[in-house]
DNA sequence: AAATAACCGAGACGGTACGTCAAGTCTTGAG
DNA sequence: CTCAAGACTTGACGTACCGTCTCGGTTATTT
């Protein structure tokens, strides 16, 4: 029973954690600024969330998922450059943020750093499986676990750009990832 | 003039620096704790490392190389299981915690982000490019950019096994990692 | 109109408060603990009291008063002895809660300062007038001034005893008290 | 060794907090603000002081202490009016602020209400035993515990008055408690 | 009998201050 | 000039209460 929670507080509070983290990262986040950019006080974001580590991950999970592009023409390679296009977009735009809250919580608190797993697994899945399933065009030959190496090797390979080499996803790139790799692995050896 | 600096200082520090990086990881790593581990004075620190940014970096600089493994057989197969099992046992043991040190400095000071990114760069590049081509049989038909798809491809999809995944590389994975991804992309199509 | 205040609610209230100031005193004293022991909402709370000083005010006004004892046999100074000894535990039990909450709130709240100065004033002046004109003996010849005088110093010496000194009001007390101040006072020059 | 405490900060800390005690009492009293009008961090003061009521007593403590007025002349009477008018000032500007803290700290930590007390006695003790010495003219015929009755009289009145009375000590005042009161118990009966 | 109005519990809310922790700077004394 | 020790400013942390504000639900009158 009791006062219910106000709803647009936690939308006000999610919203500000995720400006704030694209804006700063997060360790330079702080509770106080995101009180102050959300107008709730501080014990109004700590009655949800019980550190800033549980708040990120709440911010995350909330975001909203944008839509893969659908595959409009029937052929393979176009679909593939369009989709790895559009995953190398989300992964700068969205992933760089979440990737920092995990290596910052995940020794401290394990239950959350698994969380934040989960998060990014749930993200990455619906961002490749089934968008690829619709990539492929129909009658082309590819591998039988070609869905679970494209989810696997794609953001890898993508993350793995953006982080360690510190280099953009240009169209350059994408051509490479999946004339080079994405395609030979898909259809097989 | 004046007083030398003590080398012994500098050993003290960065192995206190590393193996509280190990244990606590990045953000967890306390400037005292360092101090207090190493017996040395936190000013001594602050006299050789701008930050904890710049420290953290310095010793994972400092850390011992291990050296790959000897390709003994002829069998490139045999040669890649090898390679990559051991690679995987580099990342999984020291990658991590450079990764968390470059995530939280490197909005910071973009300076100390691509400085780390060059160490990484770096030791990625001694842990595949060299011993590739000593793991390469000889006789083998190899794709012409052999080496640069391994370099790109095998870290990628172990960093991003460790850390998104938060699974083990075992038998099993790397098996998998040589057989359905690395050789098909090697041999080429 | 509309539905009565539960006069219920009152008792517990106040009883509440009067329990926890005696257990902690006035700053230690907090309104969710008050609520929690009566089981009143706070809103029941601050519908009654404007805040907390003004409910402590209350719960000492409310508190229950207990009677001097009777003047048995005619002895002044047996008289006496009885009277202070039985005001000394009055004050030890019940005043020092009601002097911490002035202390606390008499800056912030003149009016309020006032107001429990004028309990004080009204419950020492009922613990030492009238019971001091029983004390007196027939035919004892006193000061002009002897209830005036007893009611000024008696409590002033036996409150800056058990505050200030931090001491008890023993049996030896009392009669240094009434032997050595209080007698040659009333009995005058 | 290591660098010495700033003693600098010390005063500045202890007379922000006398000069904030005096204007604010002992609850609207905030670290923050010592900090702030002293100019050293929190953290400088709680290096210092455990808590709250210790910084308070340690500033009490440091106060400086007035000097009892001297008995120019030889009459009792009016060396005795010197006398309490001088108490009954410091009584007024300085031993409230401090009751308010005995009385806020005192229920949490047994131990510093003694430390406060501790305090207050010796101060009212220089108060009045050895200025009463002084203040007594040659060929008086005084109790033999006059001293002891003085100090223990004379503060309790001018106390209860200020706090329970809350009304000032003018000179009418002191005139009543020289004469009805201190002078006929030092006399003896 | 229904409508009204104040009550009550529970508990969320914006605040203020608490006491703690770590980062990076500064000061002393010794070598 | 270096080093160990440790005080210093700064700023964020997470907690505890304050006094206010909804809620859903409960009595009593008043129509």
């Amino acid at each position: 029973m009791g006062r219910p929670r106000d709803t647009g507080r936690d939308v006000a509070i999610l919203d500000a954690t995720l400006s704030l983290l694209t804006e700063f990262g997060y360790e330079q986040l702080s509770m106080e600024a995101v009180a102050g950019r959300s107008g709730a006080a501080k014990t109004t974001i700590y009655r949800r969330y019980r550190d800033k580590a549980a708040l990120v991950a709440a911010a995350v999970e909330h975001r909203s998922h944008a839509t893969p592009p659908e595959s409009a023409a029937g052929d393979l390679r176009e679909n593939l450059l369009a989709l790895v296009a559009w995953l190398a977009q989300q992964i700068a735009d969205q992933e760089i943020g979440l990737l920092g809250a995990l290596f910052a919580g995940m020794r401290s608190d394990p239950r959350l750093a698994e969380e934040m797993r989960r998060i990014l697994r749930r993200d990455e899945a619906a961002m490749t499986d089934q968008p690829l399933r619709k990539a492929i065009g129909h009658g082309e030959h590819l591998a039988p676990q070609a869905a679970e190496l494209f989810a696997e090797v794609a953001p890898a390979v993508i993350v793995h750009r953006v982080v360690v080499a510190g280099e953009r996803c240009d169209e350059r790139f994408v051509e490479h990832l999946v004339d080079d790799i994405l395609l030979p692995l898909l259809r097989g050896r």
